[in-house]
DNA sequence: CTGCATATTTTTGTATACGATCCTGGTCTT
DNA sequence: AAGACCAGGATCGTATACAAAAATATGCAG
């Protein structure tokens, strides 16, 4: 296979990593740091990232901080309020709803795009993402089969070709991942694994129909698995509570 | 009108203003006037933006003006290349047809929504918009009227209540904004002012439907008023040609 | 004990200094 | 004359110092 090489689909684009890297190599790490931390649910919503911390953490000075925080804000995942400071975001329910709704429309028209072009190495990534995950799960690993999930996700954005869309579904993609941490009702669900596998059946046949309804059936029980009822904003944590300023 | 006022569409949301600003005031006018300036067709894509020259201009230190270049890369207007600088970005044909693809799918959604839940004041609002539009294109002020017919993809946007898909077209209105000043066929064109007049009926009316189906003619025949003819990366400026790097 | 004013501490906002890198243009060699 | 090499200048990368703002703690009056 000596075709000229896709550049999107090479080696499985990690929503963590994909993203253009900032003009501060440092800067970019810090900022993959926070994002896989933010991503797998070790760092929770609210949680508060003073500068001085996180750059004793990783030995560099505030201006470097800033930029990773500022890139991470940029993204939705960490607000940043003037002279507050930085936290992990805490998405509303309403802010959760919208962006399951962009997924809802966005997803499974990328993967209708993917069906018409995964090449035979895209399917085979794609299924050797999907095993990790399952390894993953089973080996009771779920921050990292969250993040694989991910990920999953974000190579069919990629394989479809799109730039535009591969953003949008990185950036809907990682929020996601926050709003799981906060409104997941049942977070013993095997993270919906086996339509992982049926959509890449859908994309090695090149079925962009099939695509894109399996993805909208997936994201539909994703939505389905989260408790959006309107509640108090209710705050998941006690510093969070302690910091609490409106209301 | 005693109700609640809804927050989005209260005031005329510019593409220019409306983003959450930066946690600094000087950023956020410095990050405005450059976004302006680059939607309005006075900075032309490939233009360098030293933090340097930048800051002189606003009277501001290079520390502020990192900030405001770095908010426009992370939107795509900008580029900003590691230890040579930022410039104005300068899609490519391929990203050009991208942002619109992603507009043909989004935008049409949204406008359905938007004529579920356009209220009176908003449709006035969208009025007023399309006659200052209508003002500016007769009076010859071009550059206006580019940033107005922007405005006007936003405010609907807004309308819908979606701030996801709303903070995704304006990112894609601004970019279309580089693209149309690369690869706009006739200049000349009225900017299809006549399709804005024809949404805001099926708005009124509340004919989600038909809303949809005017937005996609409507960016269909904006798309059909550009040249997206592949060609060998035609550089805008002779700056551009001296700093050619690849091939 | 409560409420308020004030002092202290913590954290962010901004400017600036200095080092690193890249581009430019000139010079020397072949 | 063409190419490689080596200054010099421009521009960015980073740390740090200091100012400003906010949060917190303190102390006093009622």
């Amino acid at each position: 296979m000596p075709g000229p090489a896709r550049a999107a689909a090479d080696a499985a684009p990690s929503v963590i990593s994909s993203r253009t890297p900032l003009r501060s190599a440092r800067a970019t790490t810090i900022y993959r740091e926070l994002l896989a931390a933010i991503v797998d649910h070790r760092l929770a919503p609210g949680t508060r990232l003073p500068e001085d911390e996180v750059g004793a953490v990783y030995g560099a000075s505030r201006t470097i901080v800033r930029s990773a925080l500022e890139a991470l804000s940029h993204e939705g995942v960490v607000n940043i309020e003037p002279n507050r400071g930085a936290m992990v975001a805490h998405p509303t329910v309403a802010e959760a709803r919208s962006i399951f709704e962009a997924r809802q429309l966005i997803e499974p028209r990328v993967a209708a795009t993917a069906a018409l072009r995964a090449s035979a190495a895209d399917v085979a990534m794609l299924r050797q993402q999907v095993d990790e995950e399952h390894a993953a799960l089973h080996s009771g690993d779920h921050r990292r089969a969250i993040v694989l999930s991910g990920d999953f996700h974000n190579s069919i954005a990629a394989i479809a070709g799109q730039p535009i869309f591969a953003g949008f579904v990185r950036e809907l993609v990682v929020r996601s991942a926050l709003i799981l941490s906060l409104y997941w009702r049942r977070r013993e669900a095997t993270c919906a694994t086996p339509a992982h596998g049926a959509l890449i059946a859908a994309l090695a046949a090149g079925n962009a129909t099939e695509a894109s309804t399996l993805m909208a059936e997936h994201i539909a029980d994703l939505v389905d698995g989260l408790d959006l009822t309107e509640r108090s904003a209710a705050p998941v944590s006690l510093a969070d509570i302690l910091s609490l300023r409106e209301k």
